[in-house]
DNA sequence: TCTCCTTTGTGGACAATGTCCACTTATCCT
DNA sequence: AGGATAAGTGGACATTGTCCACAAAGGAGA
């Protein structure tokens, strides 16, 4: 509801569409959320638009561009759902505490989505092929204008800045967080915890979390 | 040349292959190494099979069948790779070094192959849709008959053994360490550090790895 | 207001892919 | 020897991405 406001009908009287590329977008993104990244087919999208399939190449070059335009909305309410957890720590006094809990809502809201949003998490780190999109590109920002790997990084900064982090660490500890809960998603979803009740991967996500902390 | 060893001439003068289907899966992963889970394509493994497209479904029930048995194979070399790492650890005296470096060895080969065989190690993780194989079965083996899984987890046995892991913490640690090394694998073949030196990346593998240790 | 130009959709086509059905050709088993 | 059966072939179809030529509508300038 925060992504597509316009589609009334999917059928038309004016020749022109008013918003198609919008449209087209939006389609893609309801796709993606229930079917991944290979749901998004350029002449169902435009078949959900209510137009022909050589329209959609007035508005994207072809069809990985219209798959990028799709994945950065994905990315932006992946971001979007981690500064809500985000946004739980912000009444921690102890700023120790405070920055820990920020890392680790970093990772619970990722997790999460994850599970929440296979479709569109999929979506946004699209496996294989496809260059992917540069972590830091503007439309993946959520609402702090912080992308997902922003966030991230504010974390551990606050972390640093808080004396839980040894800033030689620092540098590129990212990767290693960011490692960890990504791999973590990507088997709760497809790999051998797709299956397991939700408690048992809700708790493997809390340990990868703290493992992060402690093992960072 | 472990995998692939007859098909002296694309063209064949009997009606019968011998071992079509062989001959397919072979092709398979001929197209996995060099294009990933993408360029298994049935009809261009029939081709390279000298065959008919439709004489893959006298062998597979269809597409999937066929991707499924090329994914075996890839399994089947990671866990190959992660032992030929693993091997060099068995002449470590002290037992606790030793299985500290057998999580390593495990971690670092599985990386290391990520980053050799991208194609292939694509292939073995199919990112979405599909249902993955379940991580022990038979094929997917390597020479000491252990699974990728089963590695890691006679590694992490090894730990608790040797007294550097408490026990308390061994249940599940599979998927700790798995997530971690996993999505390093990602982020070094397909995310932002695809284009990092070779040398950053082997680094940050050493760095994850050695995270795993300290945080399980 | 009338013309023309540019943007945006349309229509029809093509190659490639997975899959289905009917048919042919060997091979094996009595 | 002879028939069942396994293994390949041929032709077809729907679906997909993409290309090219064309039509329809707006907008800019007269």
């Amino acid at each position: 509801m925060s992504v597509s406001d316009t589609q009334p009908s999917p059928v038309r009287s004016t020749y022109r569409h008013g918003d198609l590329r919008r449209a087209l977008v939006d389609a893609g993104v309801a796709l993606a959320r229930e079917g991944g990244p290979g749901a998004v087919v350029l002449r169902e999208v435009t078949r959900r638009a209510g137009v022909v399939p050589n329209a959609a190449y007035r508005h994207f070059r072809n069809h990985q561009a219209l798959f990028l335009a799709v994945q950065a909305v994905a990315l932006g309410e992946l971001a979007r759902a981690m500064e809500r957890e985000w946004a739980k720590t912000l009444r921690i006094d102890n700023s120790a505490e405070r920055a820990r809990a920020q890392l680790r809502a970093v990772g619970i809201g990722y997790l999460e989505f994850a599970q929440t949003e296979t479709g569109l998490f999929r979506t946004a780190f699209p496996v294989s092929g496809t260059e992917p999109l540069e972590p830091d590109e503007a439309a993946h920002r959520g609402q702090l204008g912080l992308s997902p790997f922003g966030l991230l990084g504010a974390a551990l900064d606050a972390m640093v800045q808080a004396g839980v982090l040894a800033a030689a660490k620092r540098p590129q500890a990212e990767y290693l967080a960011w490692s960890a809960v990504h791999g973590m998603a990507l088997l709760s979803i497809d790999g051998p915890l797709r299956h397991a009740p939700r408690a048992a991967r809700q708790a493997l996500g809390e340990r990868v979390v703290r493992m992060v902390e402690d093992g960072l």
